[in-house]
DNA sequence: AATGGGACGTA
DNA sequence: CGTACGTCCCATTA
């Protein structure tokens, strides 16, 4: 180290960080086999390997809280108290914290009557004084007052703990109008509420300032406090104490006895043996790997992947391998070599990212494992010959978030093929649930780093860095071979086989669009909203007073205060009124206002639909709506702005919203298919029950043949209400339906729906040993697998909860059923598609509903496309049942339903 | 402005 | 005390 250069001092405020890296992380992504929660110890050691990497310390400690009982609450015992419990699952992470940075050679502190803060505070005082360069690092705005020309504070800014703002004089002059050591009295003035200390009511952070700046100080202020005028002025002479307690609570302790000062503090290597032992514990594995790689230990036979051979995204940006062509022919040429010379070289192909614009592409990064190259990217200048033949080849290409960036590129003439590898979608398939992860915590979680981002407040500043798609693009391929690593072949498959194939082609729905009539819409809508305004006033006039309709309070007012009707089922604000509820009153207690308050709510929610959807309408006349290929648990696609996958069916009038969905301009006519109870042929298949087999080989009517079964008749002498019974049963199924359900839906004693219950898996066996077993599988396995290997993760089966656990075993017992269902339909889609381009019909898809596809089909079509859906559909699966497919014709979608 | 609950549309 | 979704509105909170 240069002379010239002084120590530095890191100080860090532990518990406050692992609080905040307790919240920034799930819980339950960061759990041992044993369950252990680890995510703020996980969260706090990567931040903290990041501040040893980028600030390179030659000093460091941690302080903590002992209790959160202090000096400060005996003074005044409210202090911090409307702070709620503590989670146990963060409290039981504080010592294994210590536990790991007692490993890593990491001194904590902590004083019996003081908080952490005062510890940093003494500290930050001793090391500025002794020449120390020091780096606050506390999630408490109360440390802002340490702050001097030597002290710097990093504080986390929103949830996070990557994102640390650094507060050096400067930034707290911008931030806030002041100078560091005033800090605590604005903050006195102002108030904190989450340590449970009322300031001066109507004084905010601007008042503050302001009266700080006109005064000189907190005393003046308050001495002079005569000279303000107005409603604040008698708030402050008012409540001037809280400021002046407030005052004294904040003031950071700068003389706490400790023993040991900052020249004891020196960074020391880390107990090699006792880290390995902890993080093994853990089950840290990136944690591991960089904590050694910092100390220039090796990790070995760890089985860790190297993860490209660049190493950190530093050692790429400082070889400069990030070579940004200028457009010209000659690199045009270039970049085909390059694209060429590396995708003979690596077995898993290059990442692509594309930048786009306004839904125009602007440039592309292209990686390598160990190089990068951004394209620019216009549509005039469109001489980029050997990149766009690499784009439509069969070159393999991995993205994040494909489905996106390749509409772009369609739509900008770049037809893209030779997407293997979608990030986003295998990871996934990995973890089916909670929020889909972006890029960044893709990084964080499968290679333990923080991808660079061009933020400047960001702590890691990169040096101005090149940050957008070459770098992204790199990351991408390395995120990819982290999460190939950990699919299994199943879930590889589903990835391969139906995943990515099926992403193109919804790609291509989306561009398509469905032609929907702007005219019959606003026709339908005008209805509506008659027919609601004026439900509405008769309602009124019953009631003798105007409510909104729309709000579940009001109506809980009118229908349990107003008329004293009995009380309906209870929910979290008050009693139900939804549909059901407002049913059962009318059989109850009959009264007029009910069936008019249904009736408007019919009519409203259609118009509602009606509305969004002709608002979705583009200008071309045709509605896209966005597939969403990783939105549900089970393997299902989902439909978003608008959602087409809920447009009503059931009544008349929602099937007049159907008939606006017509066939496109230049197209003959729709085509609609669907599959007749797949999941119930699913169910037969899975179950091997003889019984469900023999009912779908027999072609005779599903619910008929298995009531005959049931009540002992021939199936010409099952009745109506014998059949509706049936099938309520056999649609349960699949659901985890009790006895209890189903007496309730069919509106029959539970009793009787135990009875047909009992008798069902008297003739359907199988059926039931099918169904317990997958759950006892699952909790054995703590998965459900589809037949094509679509896994699906199930954490709440051994939970001790009782509801956690029978939620996560009807789910689990449906997963199977509804994911197998979602393949198939899936592969029908693919096979569809292709056999479109191989056959160079101009028909189209354009609609998935779960188990039904509607297509515009080209003049003259009709029988092939017929014929090539009938077959792929029918064939998607060889299942121990037939797959029965439908098929409907007509003008719009209402009348191409059979 | 953002969030959570209630209600309700589909398979 | 039936699975899987998305969207609207209202009410609450900041």
């Amino acid at each position: 180290m240069p002379d010239n250069v002084p120590p530095t001092l890191l100080l860090i405020d532990g518990h406050s960080l692992a609080f905040r890296a307790f919240y920034a992380l799930p819980v339950d992504s960061f759990q041992t086999r044993d369950g252990q929660h680890t995510n703020a110890i996980h969260g706090f050691i990567s931040m903290l390997l990041n501040l040893l990497k980028n600030e390179k310390p030659t000093h460091l400690a941690v302080a903590f809280d002992i209790s959160r009982f202090s000096f400060r609450t005996r003074e005044y015992p409210e202090y911090k108290g409307t702070r709620g419990e503590t989670p146990a699952e963060f409290i039981g992470q504080i010592p294994l914290l210590k536990d790991v940075l007692h490993a890593m050679n990491i001194e904590t502190l902590e004083k019996e009557d003081f908080e952490a803060d005062d510890i940093l505070a003494t500290l930050a005082r001793q090391g500025s004084e002794q020449g120390f360069r020091v780096l606050v690092v506390s999630g408490d705005r109360d440390a802002i007052q340490l702050v001097t020309d030597d002290v710097t504070l990093l504080y986390p800014s929103r949830q996070g703990v990557t994102d640390l703002t650094r507060y050096d004089r400067d930034k707290v002059f911008e931030r806030y109008g002041i100078e560091p050591h005033q800090y605590p009295e604005i903050a006195a003035l102002v108030g904190e509420t989450s340590d449970n200390l009322p300031g001066i009511p109507k004084v905010g952070e601007k008042t503050a300032v302001k009266w700080l700046n006109q005064f000189g100080s907190l005393d003046e202020i308050l001495r002079r406090s005569d000279e303000i005028g107005g409603k604040v002025g008698e708030s402050l002479r008012e409540f001037q104490e809280n400021a002046v307690r407030n005052r004294r609570l904040n003031r950071l302790l700068t003389d706490v006895e400790l023993g040991a000062g900052p020249a004891d503090f020196d960074r020391k290597p880390v107990n090699e043996q006792a880290v390995r032992d902890l993080f093994a514990r853990l089950e840290f594995r990136t944690l591991l790997e960089r904590v050694f790689k910092l100390d220039g230990i090796t990790v070995d036979g760890g089985g860790a992947s190297g993860g490209g051979g660049a190493g950190s995204a530093g050692s790429l940006i400082d070889e400069q391998a990030v070579v940004v062509p200028v457009p010209s022919n000659e690199l045009d040429e270039e970049l085909g070599a390059w694209l060429t010379r590396h995708s003979a070289a690596e077995p898993f192909g290059l990442a692509l990212s594309a930048e786009i614009l306004d839904g125009r592409p602007i440039g592309f990064g292209v990686a390598a494992s160990d190089a990068a190259v951004f394209v620019p990217w216009s549509p005039d200048s469109r001489d980029y010959l050997p990149f766009e033949n690499w784009l439509a080849s069969d070159s393999p290409k991995i993205m994040h978030g494909a489905k996106h960036q390749i509409k772009a590129m369609i739509s900008a003439g770049l037809p893209t093929t030779g997407i293997t590898f979608d990030t986003s979608i295998a990871a996934w398939l990995l973890k089916s649930d909670g929020t889909p992860p972006t890029l960044a915590d893709l990084v964080d979680r499968q290679l333990g780093e923080t991808l660079p981002t061009p933020d400047p407040n960001q702590l890691v500043p990169d040096d101005d860095s090149v940050i957008g798609p070459a770098v992204q693009a790199w990351y991408i391929g390395r995120v990819a071979r982290a999460l190939n690593e950990r699919l299994d072949e199943g879930s590889r498959s589903v990835l391969v086989d139906i995943e990515m194939p099926v992403l193109a082609v919804l790609a291509q729905m989306e561009l398509d669009g469905v032609a929907v009539s702007h005219a019959q819409l606003s026709e339908l809508s005008g209805e509506l909203s008659t027919r609601a305004n004026a439900l509405a006033a008769e309602a009124f006039a019953i009631i003798e007073r105007e409510i909104n309709l729309g709000s579940p309070k009001q109506i809980q007012e009118v229908l349990f205060e107003q008329l004293g009707m009995p009380k309906t089922r209870a929910t979290k604000t008050g009693y139900s009124t939804d549909a059901v509820s407002l049913a059962d009153l009318q059989a109850s207690s009959p009264h007029p206002f009910l069936d008019l308050l249904l009736s408007h709510r019919d009519a409203t929610k259609l118009n509602q639909i009606v509305e969004t959807l002709d608002k979705s309408i583009a200008s071309d006349r045709r509605i896209h709506t966005t597939y969403v290929q990783t939105g549900s648990s089970t393997g299902r696609i989902s439909s978003t702005d608008p959602n087409l996958q809920n447009i009503p069916v059931r009544t008349e009038e929602g099937r007049r919203i159907r008939e606006a969905f017509m066939v496109g301009e230049s197209f003959e006519t729709l085509l609609t298919t669907d599959y007749s109870q797949i999941e119930m042929r699913i169910m037969a298949h899975l179950s091997e029950d003889e019984g469900l087999i023999a009912a779908f080989q027999s072609g005779e009517d599903l619910h008929r043949f298995v009531g005959a079964r049931i009540f002992g008749v021939e199936p010409a002498d099952v009745s109506s209400a014998m059949r509706s019974k049936v099938k309520a049963m056999s649609y349960g199924l699949a659901y985890g339906l009790s006895a209890f359900g189903l007496s309730k839906q069919l509106r029959i004693p539970t009793s009787e729906a135990k009875q047909l219950m009992s008798d069902y898996f008297e003739r359907f066996g199988a059926v039931r040993d099918y169904l317990r077993n997958v759950v006892v599988q699952a909790r054995e396995d703590g998965y459900t697998e589809t037949i094509f290997g679509r896994r699906r993760m199930f954490p709440d089966l051994n939970s001790p909860n009782r509801v956690l656990r029978d939620n996560a075993e009807r789910a689990a017992l449906n997963a199977p059923i509804q994911g197998t269902a979602a393949d198939i339909l899936k592969i029908a889609m693919v096979n569809i598609a292709a056999d479109l381009q191989v056959h160079q019909l101009k028909s189209r898809m354009l609609l998935q509903v779960h188990d039904e596809l509607v297509f515009d089909v080209y003049p003259g079509e009709w029988n092939e496309l017929a014929a090539i859906v009938t077959a792929r559909m029918s064939t998607a699966a060889e299942l121990k049942v037939p797959l029965d497919v439908q098929l409907g014709r007509g003008q719009n979608w209402n009348e191409a339903a059979h």
